[in-house]
RNA sequence: GCCGGCGUAGCUCAGUCGGCAGAGCGGGGGAUUUGUAAUCCCCAGGUCGCGGGUUCAAGUCCCGCCGCCGGCUCCA
């Protein structure tokens, strides 16, 4: 018999080929574990290179695996413990298996048709097909006593190797029909494993706990269809959620993070705050913005404008139809048609509303015969778009049908790209520090296998995105072949104050809109050449990012783009006249001041002022009167920051901005 | 698009078995002149998403449409 070798901590041993890993374990006196983390050891040894990454970013075979599995190849074997972040893998893995046997002591065995029961960022789900039920949101305090008690029963879980025809056998008699599906996924030559628990039998790789009883808290949050395979030319299944974690406290801590979520909501925000609306009888997926939204918004493209000019782009405005001639040249209507709003009929032509603004960024830069020396050029608009987006996924300001990008088509030479892509990832780093996203994941993207462009190019291209992204020290993950099929590019998803993932801006190459519309220019030997096009977004979309903004700072927007900045509240109104006086000279120092004249209560005027989230008030009464000063109260602070001249209080303003825009300063 | 849930006043929601459509907030008017998250009183707001059907009678039951919410491979 093979003997393979096997480390555990600082000691090592002999085992035969296939020993089960909790075996191995009970040889060095290992107790409690519930898994193993196993590395196999030609891989430790092997070193990875840096440069490799792109050629090879796939991680070894190591993996979480369980007591039952067989080891059969030399290596290092770590014990998971309960509580470890490894061993939620295991356990959220063997709490879908006790949904799907909850399920089947409920409702019958052979009525229930399990689909896939993955584990997911905080818990799992099943997905099943159940005769002639339909599970509504009340069933799940049931499922989760039925689990609940086979959690108790502390059932050993045991694994099997099947042969593919006991296999088949055995699902065909449990009427598993998706089950079979699967199995005849499987490749030819790896193992198909069930695994029991009780009487209660599932195909499943693994790993599992070594019993029932080692779940930990758990909770079934939610149903929801799910096509089976995703495909929609499939039956739906009834997906049921789950949360789940080791302790009481970690559960609750995540369903605090959900209420935190919700409370975020912008679409809750944006009603509460007066920002935006979204008419039934205008459309789904179009955005009115309110006076106060449109303020936010102003500010937001007036500072985005700014910068872009700072930076050397140039302003261009382009209309929001075009002929099909233009989208037939660029392709659209060959590879994006049914994202398009549908065509308009109009003396004789066909007109398209506009997906994006590419083509006609080009149009401009064909207007006249084009030289190197007028390179780098950078087209900068924020461009109104709109595509059809399937009515199921339509969601606030975050997923609509019309929106608009703060879109920019860099054109440049081959010596130039370095630089413009570095100088453009710069940019958007900048930016998104001054909104408080210091933290983000970057994304490269590189070719994939049905793509155009040379060769050359897409080298070009590709080293630059891996210059700028190491120059600038940044760390970053490459999704191989995972590019557009016209170039490859950089993404920047950036985690918000809570702890989630958006992704917003990108730089990306365009090897293909060049060719179609045949852009040159002149080089220094006065002969034609095909320039590089690069297309970047810094926000992406201005709805989705004041959507994503207003989630990130709970509504509580930096003072620089509040559309309200202070508001003066009089006690009674004697003090009117005065706060008026205070209004004035705030406006004159170029501030956004309201003033509340009602004859609230002030109680209720901060009120008032508080859930419409304005950064300072500024009460007044008979002492300020007096002093000719201020009392101002911070809303981040929530209680009265002291009293001061006005002047005093404009110098805090402004010290307060610069510290915020102090990133593109 | 598909599955499930939902759609009642500007907002949040109640409305039993099919029997005259409600509350709080917000809005308007009045009183009150207030010191750090809601002063009191009065009043006006509705094609119960839209259209059709069943019924003596529909917010309520049935059908169709529109919209909103949660989801739709995180590979056994």
């Amino acid at each position: 018999m093979e003997k393979i070798k096997v480390i555990v901590g600082d000691k090592s041993g002999q085992f035969e080929k296939g020993t089960p890993i909790g075996e191995i374990f009970k040889k060095f006196n290992i107790k409690g574990a519930i898994g193993a983390l196993v590395k196999p050891l030609e891989e430790i040894k092997r070193e990875e290179p840096k440069e490799d990454l792109l050629k090879d970013s796939k991680a070894t075979d190591s993996g979480i695996f369980d007591l039952h599995t067989p080891l059969e190849f030399s290596a290092e074997v770590k014990p998971i413990y309960k509580g470890s972040k490894e061993g939620l893998e295991i356990m959220r893995h063997t709490l879908a298996h006790i949904l799907a046997q909850a399920l089947s002591e409920l409702y019958g065995r052979t009525k229930v048709h399990l689909g896939i029961g993955p584990t997911t960022e905080n818990g799992f789900f099943y997905d099943v097909e159940i005769e002639g039920v339909h599970l509504k949101e009340e069933d799940l305090p049931k499922i989760e006593e039925k689990m609940k008690e086979i959690v108790k029963r502390d059932l050993p879980i045991e694994r099997i190797e099947l042969s593919r025809e006991e296999a088949k056998k055995l699902f065909k008699e449990l009427g598993e029909k998706y089950k079979l599906q699967i199995i005849d996924r499987i490749p030819e030559g790896e193992k198909i494993t069930v695994y029991k628990q009780g009487d209660f039998v599932d195909l499943c790789r693994g790993p599992h706990l070594p019993s029932t009883g080692k779940a930990g808290e758990f909770k079934l949050s939610h149903i929801a269809g799910a096509y089976w395979l995703g495909r929609s030319d499939q039956p739906m299944l009834q997906r049921i959620y789950g949360v789940a974690f080791w302790t009481k406290k970690d559960l609750k801590n995540y369903l605090n993070f959900l209420k935190e979520v919700k409370k975020r909501d912008h679409r809750k925000l944006g009603r509460e705050l007066e920002f935006f609306t979204i008419d039934n009888n205008i459309g789904a997926g179009l955005i009115l913005w309110l006076p106060r939204g449109a303020l936010y918004r102003k500010l937001l493209e007036d500072f985005l404008r700014e910068e872009h000019y700072k930076r050397g782009y140039r302003f261009v405005y382009t209309p929001h139809v075009g002929k099909s001639v233009l989208w037939k040249t660029s392709g659209h209507l060959e590879f994006y048609k049914e994202n398009m709003f549908p065509p308009m009929e109009m003396d004789n032509e066909t007109y398209f509303v506009k997906p994006m603004n590419c083509p006609f960024h080009i149009a401009i830069y064909k207007s006249k015969v084009r030289s190197y020396r007028e390179f780098p050029l950078r087209f900068f608009e924020l461009g109104t778009v709109y595509r059809y987006e399937l009515s199921g996924v339509l969601h606030g300001l975050l997923r609509v049908r019309g929106f608009t990008q703060d879109d920019a088509h860099i054109i440049c030479t081959e010596e130039q790209v370095e630089s413009e892509i570095k100088e453009a990832l710069k940019f958007a780093l900048d930016i998104l520090k001054v909104f408080g996203f210091n933290e983000y994941k970057v994304y490269i993207s590189t070719r994939p296998e049905k793509s155009v462009g040379e060769d050359h190019r897409w080298e070009v291209a590709t080293n630059a995105l891996i210059k700028a992204v190491t120059d600038l020290g940044l760390d970053y993950d490459v999704d191989e072949g995972g590019g557009a099929f016209y170039g490859p590019k950089i993404d920047i998803k950036v985690k918000d104050a809570i702890g989630r993932f958006w992704q917003l801006s990108t730089i990306q190459f365009d090897f293909n809109l060049p060719e179609r519309f045949d852009m040159t220019y002149i080089g220094a030997d006065n002969k034609p050449h095909r320039p590089y096009m690069i297309h970047r977004a810094v926000l992406g979309s201005i709805e989705r990012f004041t959507g994503v903004l207003l989630e990130h700072t709970a509504g509580l927007l930096p003072l620089w783009i509040s559309p309200t900045q202070v508001i003066v509240l009089p006690i009674a109104d004697r003090h009117n006249g005065y706060a008026q006086k205070v209004a004035e000279k705030l406006k004159t120092a170029g501030f956004r001041v309201e003033i509340d004249l009602s004859e609230e209560s002030l109680g209720a005027k901060i009120r008032k002022a508080e859930l419409l989230k304005i950064p300072y008030m500024l009460i007044v009464g008979d002492k300020e009167l007096e002093n000719q000063t201020v009392a101002v109260r911070g809303k981040k602070e929530g209680k009265n920051l002291g009293t001061m001249k006005v002047e005093e209080f404009a110098e805090f303003l402004k010290e307060k901005i610069k510290e915020e825009l102090k990133a593109v300063s």
